[in-house]
DNA sequence: TACGCGACCATACCGACGGTATGCAAACGA
DNA sequence: TCGTTTGCATACCGTCGGTATGGTCGCGTA
């Protein structure tokens, strides 16, 4: 991949320079591939084919197929979530915080990396156990941070497990939102319905946030607790 | 698994009854292995030797392993849309149609088979392209009728798009819910929190609705197009 | 009732894949 | 310079999904 693999990029030693490049060699390798072909159908041999190496250097490197994948999982995964940092830590208003991370997640969102590994196989392949760990994710602290400045705002302080909660939910719709603008034949309109969607529910919620009613008592006329 | 197969069920012929009768086994079977230990990890041959049969009659049945995958995904899938039907059905109002499909929902969410063939594996498993489809889904229909009862009241007539992109994001929160119901340590109380939590967004759309405000305006006042 | 046919399924086999055991060379610390 | 360890190559195994082929028995028909 490298035509020389790296030249003493900042490692202490030789070995470590060549050997952090190997390993790089593969993730990118295996990103590809994950990313066209999907998990199942990317075979470990065209993986170390790809970087010019040998299955001895994988499993030198990680322990299995799934080890690979969690690997290049975690680091398409923090990149999305440096981006989107980027764009909310520009803001100091929480909604506007959330309109610009919004926006800048529905452009990583697009990206087939992205939609393949993280949203798409990433919860198949790694597993219930891993998802349960969802709150490690930094795509999912961001949320969780923004809705946090939201619910908090005007005083409405609510306890931390319905926030979680309310993160947890807000997330899944995120992540089927760009799925389906993923997928759309027209992605820029699907975009735009997705923000008119979402701005929807913001601006429903923060109504009724800044009006100060009870949530229990508003929930409960809502969804009635029938006998 | 059934003792002497089927004995004269509602088939015309007695050939046809048999062959029903071991293709049902080998669903039923398949659909045990699948909820317990996955799809990956589990084997045709172990499938066929649950349901006392050979490959042959597998592959006479279906095309392939992710052809009983998709059978089982159906079949769950169809089954739950049923049992939530039901309680929809005993409702007229959209509002209370909600909470009591919802209610159901978060109930069948809970069973392992559905949540890991259904919410975990399955979009990972069929693909995209059968994700595309999730028009047809039975559960996605439900779903999508309720929120246009709700959004279509007090005339509130948006277009059909919008609707659809709302119902997505929607049906994905309430995916994302379930599991993370399903893996709380404390079913119980984590339903009542989404049950909150769903209900504070319901009661804030209704609110808004019932307002009779204009949807891009509002969305265009919280979601600020800046340049 | 004899019979030919086709649905239904069993058996045997193949190539590919994930994973492991072992060997080896070169770079490192001393 | 020398022993040690790190980084990787090579060879191999068991298992799995899938296929090709053959057999058998129920069923419609004459």
């Amino acid at each position: 991949m490298t035509e020389l693999k790296a030249s003493r990029a900042g490692g202490a030693t030789r070995r470590q320079d060549f050997s952090a490049a190997t390993r790089r060699d593969l993730l990118d390798v295996a990103q590809r591939l994950f990313t066209e072909q999907g998990y199942a159908a990317t075979s470990l041999d065209s993986i170390v084919a790809g970087a010019s190496v040998t299955k001895g250097a994988l499993y030198h490197h990680f322990d299995s197929k799934t080890g690979v994948f969690e690997a290049v999982f975690t680091r398409v995964d923090e990149a999305s979530a440096r981006e989107i940092q980027q764009a909310v830590a520009a803001e100091t208003d929480p909604w506007r915080q959330a309109s610009g991370g919004l926006r800048v997640f529905l452009e990583v969102v697009r990206r087939p990396a992205y939609r393949r590994i993280v949203v798409q196989e990433g919860p198949a392949v790694l597993g219930p156990d891993r998802v349960r760990a969802e709150e490690s994710r930094p795509t999912f602290a961001l949320v969780h941070r923004i809705l946090e400045g939201i619910l908090g705002a005007g005083g409405w302080t609510t306890d931390d497990a319905t926030v979680r909660t309310f993160s947890r939910l807000f997330f899944g719709a995120l992540n089927t939102a760009g799925a389906a603008v993923a997928l759309s034949d027209d992605p820029e309109t699907e975009v735009a319905r997705v923000e008119q969607v979402v701005g929807l529910l913001l601006a429903a919620v923060r109504q009724l946030v800044e009006s100060g009613a009870d949530l229990a008592e508003v929930t409960a006329r809502v969804l009635p607790r029938d006998a």
